[in-house]
DNA sequence: CATGAATGAGCGTTCATTCAT
DNA sequence: GATGAATGAACGCTCATTCAT
């Protein structure tokens, strides 16, 4: 949680992070991190500790920008399928117009560098969707479904649509539509 | 021919990479695969000739030991709601008995160490359930959906229910029903 | 700019190269070298890239230090005989009192690790020579020789001179002697 | 010294190794010498107990075959520079019809693998040569030279003039001329 | 005796991290 | 704080040699 020095350069390494894994998976040497992000080797390590680190809380931070994206606009007053609809775009637009940091984390996600307790911190940034799985959960048929299973669902059809708009651009859109019709009649 | 290559030891080898990736990681050393499976670090080079070949035909053989339960006893005869029934509840069986390949697939999937080569090869091994997919497409919502949906949503599905039937065995079969009917109203 | 990289490490990177591949020949473990010049054996590699560079840049450092050494003092306005001797003695001197670089020299000559890029520049280093070398040729009995005939005799009795030389160090200024003699019969 | 089973094996792994140390050196694996002999790996091992061995019995083989070579036909009659000539032209002939194994015998000679034991065995081989070289001796300008000086000589130009032929092959038995009146100059 | 799988020490190189400047 | 050289533990892979078949 050390903030130190600069923000820019905090951010020039998480930039730069995002695109050297991609080019090279999570075994991306921090000596090529560090470079991208126009900084010398050493002073990576004075705004992480270890890599380990970096690649924590760039879990952390982008999992917190899905969020964030997800939730822009949000129709507080419109029905329950509308508001569901709403963040289903929102994050769909985001990993279209993110598939790098989505790509990254895919692979942090199943790597085994992010700690349990970088996983509760993630998990806490879902909180803001709580209210809307609950309501899904009681209005249909999950509702005797485990705690949790919803989001794990709603999660996995999103990437997959999501796979589906990265792969063939030209009908992102209908894709993003069938995906979400495929979950609502999921959870239904 | 002097001492044979034994297939047993390939085997060894093979097992020995499920545990030693689950425990370690993809960057598990080569010499530590070789020791787990009771061999030296030099003989392992004499059943694949680099780490990366280790890992392609791992994945190939796990791919194929999945889908092979998959259609272990499959009902040529029933309804094709019963068909599919089928092949989820065996292939949940397979994922919740075998944690470790699960976990091993899993990592292999997103790494940049699997060739297109053996992508295709992979892809190839679900040929058996092809009609299976057909006939869910002709006869569902999914009628319009992109080729490939119906197996992307399927297998999206098929992971998220056995992480809970892993996570929680004691309500596995409850898990495991819960999963296919919400896959099978996703696709009706 | 932080610790600069040191001319002092690079040389006895060298030095040590130079005594490690007398003792073990071509194959000395880089590790090794890096012990006998008193680094780390990763440091090494922030000097040359590849143990075949650090074999190239000596193959060249050894080479310059022979013609700097062979034109030392040269008496420009003397006769040919006498400027030639000159070029003789100081050579020979000069591989007396360096065996040791000598024959890492003669190795690195035959191995199939310097590349014609080395090779070339190794070439040049003997420009100095040309005239000399020329006017050997135009004035004696090798007046029809092919081009280059004469510095490969010359180098060729060179060596063999200074092997006795080295051999015999009680009579090394005879020896040298009756080298220069029957290099000058041969070209004469 | 021992001689098992198939001589034919033997000096086909003998063969085997000349063009194998041409293409790749010294360092050349054992089990790619045996695999170019028709052999497998480990029989290699019961015609030659090390690699050294095997080196050194190569050496001594290629250094008897030249010494051969250059006495074939000797004219016993004739006078001393006929009898040198023939030598000379007989091992030139040689050289430019064996060039695998003379760049063999280059590598092998510098290399530190060739024992002291296996060095005199080889300088006995040049026992032939004997009266010859103190022909020239006596009657030349190298009277007072050291033992052993005329025929380092001889050698040196010899290998140098070798050198050129396998260059350009066009001027070969120019060459060949060139490099003896040369070394007759030197000597007489 | 021939075969080739098995062995394990060894090598060149990489890289997270430290530390002198 | 920034820099980049220094460190040394690892790692993937090789290869001479051994030995079971």
């Amino acid at each position: 949680m050390a903030r130190p020095k600069s923000t820019d350069k905090r951010n020039a390494i998480m930039d730069a992070a995002v695109r050297v894994i991609v080019r090279q998976g999570l075994s991306a040497p921090t000596a090529t991190i560090a470079k991208e992000a126009g900084i010398s080797n050493g002073s990576l390590f004075t705004y992480f500790a270890t890599k380990d680190d970096l690649f924590n809380e760039l879990y952390l931070e982008i999992k917190a920008e899905v969020a964030a994206a997800s939730l822009h606009d949000f129709p507080a007053e419109a029905a329950l399928r509308q508001q569901v609809l709403h963040v289903w775009t929102a994050s769909m637009e985001w990993g279209a117009s993110n598939s790098d940091k989505r790509r990254a984390l895919a692979l942090l996600k199943v790597s085994d560098q992010i700690t349990p307790k970088t996983q509760a911190a993630g998990f806490k940034l879902m909180a803001g969707f709580e209210t809307l799985i609950e309501q899904m959960r009681t209005g249909g048929s999950l509702r005797n479904a485990p705690k949790g299973f919803i989001p794990a669902v709603l999660n996995a059809l999103a990437e997959t649509t999501m796979d589906f708009m990265v792969k063939d651009p030209a009908h992102a859109k209908k894709h993003c539509t069938v995906g979400f019709e495929t979950f609502w009649r999921a959870v239904s």
